[in-house]
DNA sequence: AATCTGGTAA
DNA sequence: TTAGGTACCAGATT
């Protein structure tokens, strides 16, 4: 609804030029304005001058709209909240003004917006042809953003170079954008993406019989490269020279073409089997006519194909020692190499005999995804993006049950090397001698020339300190080429330790699969060279409404702190802080009402908390079984058994080990009471492991995450962080404010000031040295007026009122950019000085921690 | 098996 | 608006 006006609002028409609402510099518009004016053949296609967009008037409508919906509101927090969302909101709707962009007549079926300035891209979700809108921009840019009904992406270097990769050429790309766009494709833009795509995709690394070569179906490309030092250096030069012509230097050959390759346990596949003759030549590896209208149409997948048919490649060979540095340097030179492996061509490597089972047909994206790495009919190295739960693991056996060769899966743990394994023998016909395990408790090695091989990264990387059998293994690994290797949460590879497998390990070609392409750190980008190009990346939105994945609803719970608890919390420093807001009661009680009242609903829930401490606490207190790392294995088998099977256990307590070494049985709801400061990539893969609930419901959402967050403390701060992964994914978070019926709760848990102040004593003769504990007496804070009701939250009757904050501009479009800072630190400050008096237990601890602080932590497991 | 150590990630 | 505390894994020891 609110959604829809903001779509209205984007196409209204403003026909005076004024100046941007936020001041600053106005000029550089009159620039491009002139410029484009001058420009006749723009003008042409224009329309008149009315019919302009301006982002600027939109927001401050939509700023007005709230302030007069929302008189209630005082300046409080929600109001604060409100304002940073805003300030959140990408600056293209802020700062700039693009009301000298002429729309096209027709710019009502078209629905793009192409921003001039720095190559974002705005997407009308809700226009008929988004979806294939989709997949191309998909394939050319970087996703930024993907909530309901406004998408955001962003042309970029690697996009482009990943677009080249999976075949699309530049013309192509530039057409196509500009039948989408509402406005002709900015000059800038033309420009930015022919300079790109011209030196991109030129070049490619292959591995043949056992040789490094770069191939390139342009000779001039090779010399360019060939004028670099550390290129120059690295070539091979052999003595004896082919004798092709056309390029005397360097070896020429007929480029492959697909030909009749044939994905397993696609469409494809079956009619094959059907065909008694052999398979039509140059039939399309992706026959979805989902995609065929306009994306495929105009680009075609397989484009590349055409090019190449009649082309010859030429290449040089280069040392395969110094190949890490020939992909980093042909990087810098932005002349990116492509790996592909020309499996079908490769006599060297012993063939694997293995498929896919006759019953397995993989899904529709993931063949989109599987098509992009082996479009051509070599295996691209690259990564493929998809959500957990959406079968990332069938798409890596899929592509191995493809190339057919040796094969090195690796994963993080030893729990998921089993999984891996099993998984394996499920979806292919792999023998049990076929396919070895190698972590710390078992060193298997395949029968015969081939097999697969799981592994974990610590176990390939690690260098010292190993027994000797990891040894005698290590040294079967390193000697052997692999055809393909599996790297199952690639977006670990980037550690310092982990890089390293991708080097002493030899493979021909490379798939990265993972959830979550983000780290906190900057060193995502180096999987570009490293592994390859993202080849596909999953829209978590669609998939869920597809009923591939569940559908989430996302809350955040604000648990205000107790006075008495929050003068704590001003005095400590930061490490205890955190277990203050942990302990927070009022968060206690908040979590046992949600689980409460999901239990009654049936579902299974798993509480996650970061802090051991916290966890055990929590868990004992509410009377669940709980896991955390110092969790044997037996006991945690059993509490896993329990959770599954028995109907009387439906809640139980993970610390970090459930975000990726738990072989988490299904679940419906999920209570996070204490997480990683910021790391995105933690809530997504928590979120991750409620996703595979799909129970098919038609309407409605079958799965929920809850966030307990406690009010006006660091955690507000953090949370807002790990929610910007999953916002942009397109999820929504509620805030609720106040879980309706939780005081009457029967046997609410620390209801009394004396129940409080006894866990209060209790944790802290329990632990005094290892952690502190919060306390607290009891809630005062008023609750803040909300404006939405229970109904917004999609939850039929019953449920508790939900108070959330309400629109913005990124409510609008389905996205809650929240963001908190701690206002007014000063009056914090004074808060925490005058002090009312404390309760005596602190003054008493205060004195034992002076005391305590000199000797050094012993703490230890539990 | 339980426990310790060292190394690693986020 | 970054450093550091925490938990996990593998290997070795009794």
């Amino acid at each position: 609804m609110a959604a829809k006006r903001g779509a209205e609002a984007s196409l209204e028409s403003s026909s005076s030029k004024r100046p941007r609402p936020t001041g600053g510099d106005d000029s550089y518009r009159d620039d491009n304005e002139a410029e484009y004016l001058s420009d006749p053949a723009a003008d042409a296609a224009l329309v008149p001058r009315a019919a302009t967009i301006n982002f600027s008037a939109l927001t401050r409508r939509l700023a007005e709209a709230r302030r007069t919906t929302n008189t209630v509101a005082d300046e409080s927090s929600l109001d604060a909240h409100r304002r940073q969302q805003d300030s959140l909101v990408s600056h293209i709707f802020m700062d700039q003004d693009f009301s000298w962009l002429h729309l096209k007549p027709d710019h009502a079926s078209r629905p793009l917006w192409i921003s001039p300035e720095d190559g974002h891209i705005i997407l009308e979700a809700f226009s008929p042809i988004a979806e294939q809108a989709q997949d191309f921009l998909v394939a050319i840019s970087e996703p930024v953003s993907r909530p309901a009904f406004i998408h955001e992406y962003k042309l970029t270097s690697y996009s482009l170079y990943a677009a080249v990769s999976v075949g699309l050429q530049t013309e192509d790309i530039i057409e196509v954008l500009n039948r989408l766009s509402k406005v002709p494709v900015p000059e800038s833009i033309i420009s930015f993406i022919r300079e790109r795509t011209l030196s991109y995709g030129k070049v490619k690394l292959v591995l043949k019989h056992n040789k490094y070569f770069v191939e390139s179906s342009h000779p001039e490309t090779l010399q360019l490269l060939l004028k670099d030092k550390v290129i120059r250096e690295a070539r091979v030069v052999t003595q004896q020279t082919d004798t092709s012509i056309k390029a005397a230097t360097f070896t020429t050959t007929k480029a492959p073409v697909k030909g009749n390759l044939v994905i397993p346990g696609t469409k494809e596949a079956e009619k094959k089997k059907d065909d008694s003759t052999a398979g039509r030549p140059g039939a399309p590896a992706v026959a979805g006519p989902t995609d065929a209208e306009l994306f495929t149409s105009v680009v075609g997948v397989d484009g590349d194909e055409i090019d190449e048919d009649d082309d010859n490649v030429h290449a040089f060979e280069i040392d395969d020692a110094k190949i890490d540095d020939v992909k980093k340097r042909c990087n810098e030179l932005e002349y990116p190499m492509l790996e592909e492996y020309d499996f079908r061509n490769d006599t060297i490597n012993a063939n694997l005999d293995i498929d896919l089972k006759p019953a397995t047909v993989i899904r529709p994206y993931q063949e989109t995804s599987l098509s992009k790495m082996f479009g051509n009919g070599r295996a691209r190295s690259g990564i493929i993006v998809l959500p957990c739960g959406a079968g990332k693991t069938l798409v890596g056996i899929t592509a191995a049950c493809t190339v057919k060769k040796s094969c090195l899966v690796l994963c993080t743990s030893s729990v998921s090397v089993m999984q891996w394994k099993q998984q394996f023998m499920q979806w292919s016909n792999v023998t049990d001698r076929q396919i070895a395990v190698f972590t710390a408790e078992s060193k298997e090695r395949f029968a015969g020339e081939s097999g697969i091989v799981v592994s974990t990264y610590s176990m390939v990387a690690n260098t010292h300190n190993r027994s000797h059998e990891s040894k005698k293994m290590m040294e079967f690994l390193t000697s052997r080429e692999w055809g393909f290797i599996l790297l199952d949460e690639v977006h670990v590879v980037p550690a310092a330790m982990f890089r390293r497998v991708v080097t002493t390990i030899k493979a021909h070609s490379k798939l990265g699969l993972t959830a979550t392409l983000v780290r906190e750190d900057d060193k995502i980008s180096d999987l570009n060279y490293m592994i390859g190009p993202k080849l596909y990346e999953a829209n978590w939105m669609d998939l869920a409404a597809k009923g591939h994945i569940a559908n989430v609803q996302c809350a955040e719970v604000w648990c205000p702190m107790t006075p008495e608890f929050y003068r704590e919390y001003l005095r400590e420093q930061s490490r205890k802080r955190m277990l203050l807001y942990c302990m927070n009661p009022k968060k206690f009680q908040a979590c046992q009402f949600l689980i409460k009242f999901h239990e009654d609903r049936g579902d299974k829930i798993i509480v996650f908390s970061d802090n051991v401490f916290a966890l055990e606490a929590y868990a004992k207190k509410l009377g669940k079984p709980y896991i955390h790392g110092g969790t044997g294995q037996v006991e945690r088998m059993r509490v896993l058994q329990w959770f599954q099977h028995d109907s009387n256990v439906n809640t139980i307590f993970l610390s970090k080990v459930g975000d990726t070494s738990i072989d988490l049985p299904e679940a419906t709801c999920l209570i996070q009471i204490s997480s990683h400061f910021g790391s995105r990539r933690q809530e997504a893969q928590r979120l991750g492991r409620i996703l595979r609930a799909k129970r098919r419901n038609d309407e409605g959402f079958n799965a929920f995450f809850y966030s307990l967050v406690s009010k006006d403390t660091q955690e507000m701060f953090y949370s807002t962080k790990r929610q910007q992964f999953l916002i942009d994914q397109g999820y929504a978070f509620k805030v609720i404010t106040h879980l309706d019926g939780l005081e009457n709760l029967p046997d609410l848990v620390y209801k009394t000031k004396d129940e409080q102040i006894e866990l209060i004593s209790s944790v802290l003769l329990a632990n005094e040295s290892e952690a502190d504990l919060g306390t607290d007496i009891r809630a005062g804070e008023g609750d803040l007026a909300g404006t939405v009701t229970s109904k917004d939250f999609g939850i039929p009757t019953k449920f508790p009122t939900a108070q959330r904050t309400t629109g913005s501009l990124t409510a609008l479009s389905g996205a809650q950019h929240m963001s908190y800072v701690e206002q007014n630190k000063s009056a914090n400050k004074k808060l925490a000085r005058d002090a009312a008096p404390r309760n005596k237990l602190f003054s008493k601890r205060d004195k034992e921690r002076a005391a305590a602080r000199k000797e050094s932590r012993s703490s230890g497991r539990t």
